[in-house]
DNA sequence: GTCTATAAGAAGATAGAC
DNA sequence: GTCTATCTTCTTATAGAC
C-alpha cells in the first residue's frame, strides 16, 4: 500500500479508538513510520486527512449500496425473497448483516470514528443516521412489506417489523463495538432475537 | 448555584457537545463567566473535572435505580405489574422511558457525553453498556418473564422480549441526540411499535 | 518524499497580587 | 475566589536541505 492510503489507514485506527481531537498528527505519521512533516506532502491538513476518510467512506458506501440493489429491491424476484423468509433464511440475513458491520475492517473503524465524531457537525449526524439507521430500516422495510403481502408473515406494519428486527442487531453491534468478548454471547442473543422474531411474526395458518 | 457546580455544570455541556478532546478549559471558565486560571480553585486539573462529571452521574444514577426498585421489582406485586400491561400501560411505559432518557437535562447531556468517550477507556464502556444496555434490558426482562408466567403474555423468552421492546427505544433515542428535530416523528415511531409488540406478544386466547 | 530544524500559536497549569 | 502575568509543554504547520 503506497503513503498515501497507509495514511489514511493508520489515521482511521487512530481516530476510531481516540477520536479526532485527540490524535496528534504526529501519532499518525509514526503509525505509518515517517515523521510528521512528511505527512504533509501528502495532505495539507490534519482535517485534510479526515475529510479524505470521509470522501473515502462514502464512495465504498455507495459502491456497497449500489451493489445490494443490482440483486435487491429491482432485481429480486417476490420468490428470491419468499425462499429466504425461513428461520433458518432470516437467522442468515441477520448474522450475515452483523458479522459484515462487526468484521469489514475498514467499515468498522468508519463506524467507532464517526460514533466518537456524530455530534461534531450536522453532516456527520446525518451521515451516522443514514447508515446506521434509515437506509438499513428502510431496506429491511421493503423486503418484510413484500411478505406481507404474501402469506408469509402476519400483515402487520412493516416499518415496524423492520425496526424489531433490526434495532436488537443494531444495539448488539454496538455492545460489541464497546466490548469484543462479548461477540460469542451477542451472536447467541441474536440467533434467539432472529428465531423468536420469526416465531411471533409468522402468519398463523389457520385450518 | 455555587462556582463549584456550575463548572460542572457548563463543563457537561460542552463535554457533550465536542466531546473531552475538543473542549478547552478556558471554553469551560468563559462559560462560567470566569477567567481560566479561577477554575484551578476549584479543581486541580481537567481532567478532575471529568472525573467530578463521572461521580456525580453515578451517584445520580445508583440513586434513581435505588428509587425505582423501591416500588420496583421487590415491592411491586404481581398484580401492581399485570394492571400495567395494557396495551395502554405498555405504551405510558415506552414513552415515560423514552422521554425521561431524552428530557432529563443531566441524563441526556451525559449520555451524549458517555457516548463521545466510551472508547477511551474500559471504566466509560463498562458504564455506557450497564446503563444504557444490560440494565435496562435485565430490568424488563424482570417484569416481561412476570407476565408471561401469567396469561397475558405468549411464554416466549423474556430476555428477547426485552430486547425486542427496549432495542427500538434505544435507536430512537439516539437518532433523537444527533435530530432532535425528529423527537415528534421518533414518538409516533414508538407508539406504533409498542403497539404492535403487544398485539404481537399478546397471549390469545383460545376459546 | 523524507528528513531536521524551527516557527507560531494554543493549551494546561502555576504564581502571586488583590 | 478572582484576576493578570507567565511558564512550560504540546501541537500544527512550514522552510529548506538531501
Amino acid at each position: 500500500m503506497n503513503t498515501k492510503k497507509r495514511i489514511l489507514d493508520e489515521a482511521l485506527t487512530l481516530f476510531a479508538q481516540k477520536g479526532y481531537g485527540n490524535v496528534y498528527v504526529g501519532q499518525i505519521a509514526e503509525a505509518v513510520g515517517i515523521k510528521a512533516p512528511s505527512l504533509y506532502k501528502h495532505y495539507k491538513s490534519k482535517q485534510d486527512i479526515f475529510n479524505a476518510i470521509l470522501d473515502e467512506m462514502k464512495d465504498r458506501y455507495d459502491r456497497q449500496t449500489a451493489a445490494l440493489n443490482m440483486n435487491g429491491s429491482d432485481a429480486y424476484t417476490d420468490a428470491d425473497i419468499f425462499g429466504a423468509v425461513s428461520e433458518d433464511g432470516l437467522v442468515e440475513m441477520g448474522i450475515g448483516l452483523f458479522s459484515y458491520f462487526l468484521h469489514d475492517e475498514y467499515v468498522c473503524r468508519f463506524r467507532k470514528m464517526l460514533t466518537l465524531e456524530q455530534f461534531h457537525n450536522s453532516e456527520l449526524s446525518r451521515l451516522y443516521t443514514k447508515q446506521y439507521a434509515d437506509e438499513p430500516l428502510n431496506y429491511q422495510a421493503t423486503i418484510f412489506s413484500i411478505l406481507c403481502r404474501g402469506e408469509v408473515l402476519k400483515k402487520e406494519d412493516a416499518d415496524i417489523m423492520a425496526l424489531h428486527f433490526f434495532a436488537p442487531i443494531y444495539m448488539l453491534l454496538t455492545i460489541c463495538d464497546r466490548h469484543p468478548e462479548r461477540e460469542t454471547e451477542s451472536l447467541k442473543m441474536l440467533e434467539r432475537h432472529i428465531r423468536q422474531f420469526s416465531r411471533i411474526y409468522k402468519e398463523t395458518t389457520r385450518g
